[in-house]
DNA sequence: CGCTTCTGAATGAGCATTCATTCATACACG
DNA sequence: CGTGTATGAATGAATGCTCATTCAGAAGCG
């Protein structure tokens, strides 16, 4: 998985020779399919095992903090540690599971689903506890957010001179969340 | 192209053969080596093609708008818009290009760069009128914007059932932008 | 030995691309 | 006009290459 992981993101799947994998392996081409049944099943075998290890690492790291506002900022910062940790695996995670039209309509990718609905239940906590606003659709919240990490996440991960650093991105990301961007209006208190 | 998108946007551009394009386009699988180099240049082509005209109506409609708020909320509404008269051109463009690496990597996609750059230029021009935050990147902002948009988007035009409107994603989105999505503290003024 | 695991050359299916041929239309000429 | 000639767009069967996948045999191991 690990040699499949670095092809990947290399040269994109449907780039990758499976004879590619099996030589970053030190393995047989064969050897991959007495573990695989097919170049498909790997990619996906290797996305849930790995968003397994992601979400829970997730839900840990959430679990301390008692408001929705710091889980929600622990959320962007889990989000893009991972980033800075594993580069190459989230670039394969984003790119080739979320977008190829392949892969989205046959399979339902299960661990994916259970990573944004995180994100909904922050914000729907985040409601109860009465720490964010009433009006908002959490269904396209967890959408929106998540495509914004992800966006940010894989610009980093693929250009070659970075414009930004992934701590500007997270606190950029977060002001974007707490407070929108225009300018504040004054508050009452002075 | 019409019979192109169409294909792309139905079996990717991977799953997609040459003779299905043909077939679709009611023309014979060599006519398509008349008017373009190769399979690849076909979806290049096609990209450009198309931003060149999503670029033009965009700047177009932003021109009239005085404000840096009203063109970023002219932006949303355009990017949905667009999503929502051409669902199918709208799939190809997001994923077939973000996507593959391949093209990725050796293709820079230069109509993409301007679309994004219209956001950078709505940023900095909001932090020069004073609408807009100064502390604000507008590098990750654009990305963070474009990705929301994009994955609200991408998640609407494939899902069967959606779980909520473009209107409401743009009213969502705009809301985000505007003021995060905390509960406000009470203002200055009554 | 007997069982499991691994190997990598051989296979052949799938598909982008080519190109010899067709044919509708434009043009030339008496 | 009517006939002969040129043009080049369109065709689609044939080609050939690229891999994913298989499997007969080798190698480890207790």
């Amino acid at each position: 998985m690990d040699a499949a992981i670095q092809v990947f993101a290399a040269k994109g799947f449907y780039g990758a020779r499976v004879s590619d994998i099996a030589k970053a392996a030190k393995v047989a081409d064969g050897t991959i399919y007495l573990y695989f049944k097919n170049k498909d099943d790997l990619l996906i075998s290797l996305f849930e095992d790995r968003m397994e290890g992601i979400v829970a690492r997730f839900r840990h790291r959430i679990s301390d903090e008692p408001s929705a506002v710091a889980r929600l900022r622990g959320f962007i910062d889990q989000h893009l540690t991972m980033v800075a940790e594993q580069p190459t695996l989230a670039e394969v995670l984003t790119r080739e599971l979320r977008q190829s039209a392949k892969f989205v309509r046959e399979y339902r990718a299960p661990k994916f689903s259970e990573y944004l609905d995180l994100i909904e239940e922050i914000v729907e906590y985040g409601r109860q506890t009465g720490e964010f606003a009433e009006g908002i659709a959490p269904k396209v919240l967890k959408r929106a957010l998540f495509g914004a990490l992800d966006e940010v996440s894989l610009h980093w991960v693929t250009s070659r001179r970075k414009s930004y650093t992934l701590e500007t991105a997270a606190e950029e990301i977060w002001r974007l969340c707490a407070q929108g961007m225009l300018r504040q209006p004054p508050r009452s208190t002075p």
